[in-house]
DNA sequence: GTCTATATTAAGATAGAC
DNA sequence: GTCTATCTTAATATAGAC
């Protein structure tokens, strides 16, 4: 079946575990025994779980952030003015290519995302900030240009809000789209889940 | 000093810890020790560390549904209209009373309720839809009414994506408001904090 | 009701043979 | 690189004296 080498096979059973049960609640023995590896296998390729972790995110964030940095220095250089519309949507292309770099990627990067939020272990912002900072504040600088009507510390605010709906969205992504099916019957997949988020945080960014 | 008795003073020592850190990264020794009672007394009074997680939240409960469920019917009696702000408007009060009924009260409830989403432990999510179902019926079916516009099910996913902007916000709130008060020389209360929210999830939740 | 002492379980990590 | 066996630590929970 798989030709995967330990390491590979360690990642891909641990990004699940720790995209559907959180981090903390993940133990290396059940990563090692979904990943048909020895447990010992974890501490020799990767030192310890903080850094299995880091490397779990860092396969997404060096895909996502160069396709982020991409489509926002495009924004930047088709004018001066662009809509808080277009500034999110953005996000929505490099987001959606995950998909095609793994199975249910999107969804993935998401949900492993919000737990590196939620668990709030120090050495993951840490770890996403020092790598990845220079993107954040482009972000950041994009959204004041398109609500000139806010202040900084309001965008602050905002964008933490909006951080906090996504987070929380993905983190419960499983549960929901369980509950709209059975509920509405409706098949909501990830690039639907999307596009119902962008106008309630638009919307909500944007607000009087 | 304190002339409480032990039950009351793990409760208080709990709530604060689990409010702070997060319901899994808090032991009964880190409970007990800062209760300065002993080790063995939260099983002697409440049997086991998911049932003093319970009785800590149901503290607040009691207290916050039966006046959310006052607020929430005295809106229906004024007749069939309501608008949605007018709706949200509601959980303004209730919450803030719990101010009166214990320091820091209201934060303190929101980021415990937010820490019991987060970190999805089942026991939590039933003990509170078992014994306070009806009132997130009410809250939900108001706002249906105050937006005759949107279906239940795109309600269903409104009121979740705000759910999780007030969860997050809380859970982070104590960090939140300190980088307010070093980038903008913001002193930010609850009372301000959730004003700011208001705002924010209203539209979002009425958007387009 | 409260305490000490301890049972039990499960986790991350490592030593050392192969 | 991989495996077995084990170390160390820290948690929840309980038994039994007072």
């Amino acid at each position: 079946m798989q030709k995967l080498d330990t390491k590979t096979k360690i990642l891909n059973a641990a990004e699940q575990l720790f995209a559907e049960r959180g981090f903390a609640d993940t133990s290396l023995r059940l990563i090692t025994s979904q990943a048909e590896v020895n447990l010992a296998s974890v501490n020799y390729h990767f030192g310890s779980k903080k850094e299995l972790i880091q490397a779990v995110l860092a396969r997404y964030l060096e895909v996502f952030v160069p396709s982020l940095e991409q489509t926002i220095s495009s924004l930047n250089s088709q004018g001066d003015r662009y809509t808080q519309h277009q500034v999110f949507s953005c996000l929505i292309e490099p987001l959606l290519a995950l998909n095609t770099f793994r199975h249910r990627g999107t969804t993935m990067f998401l949900q492993l995302l919000g737990r590196g939020y939620i668990e709030s272990q120090g050495h993951l912002r840490w770890f996403i900030t020092t790598h990845y900072g220079d993107i954040m504040v482009a972000f950041n600088d994009a959204v004041r240009q398109a609500n000139p009507h806010l202040s900084k510390a309001e965008i602050f605010w905002r964008l933490h809000f909006t951080l906090g709906t996504v987070v929380f969205t993905m983190a419960s992504s499983n549960a929901l789209t369980d509950i709209a099916k059975s509920d509405f019957n409706q098949d909501v997949d990830i690039e639907d889940l999307i596009r119902r988020l962008i106008p309630f945080i638009s919307a909500g960014v944007s607000a009087p």
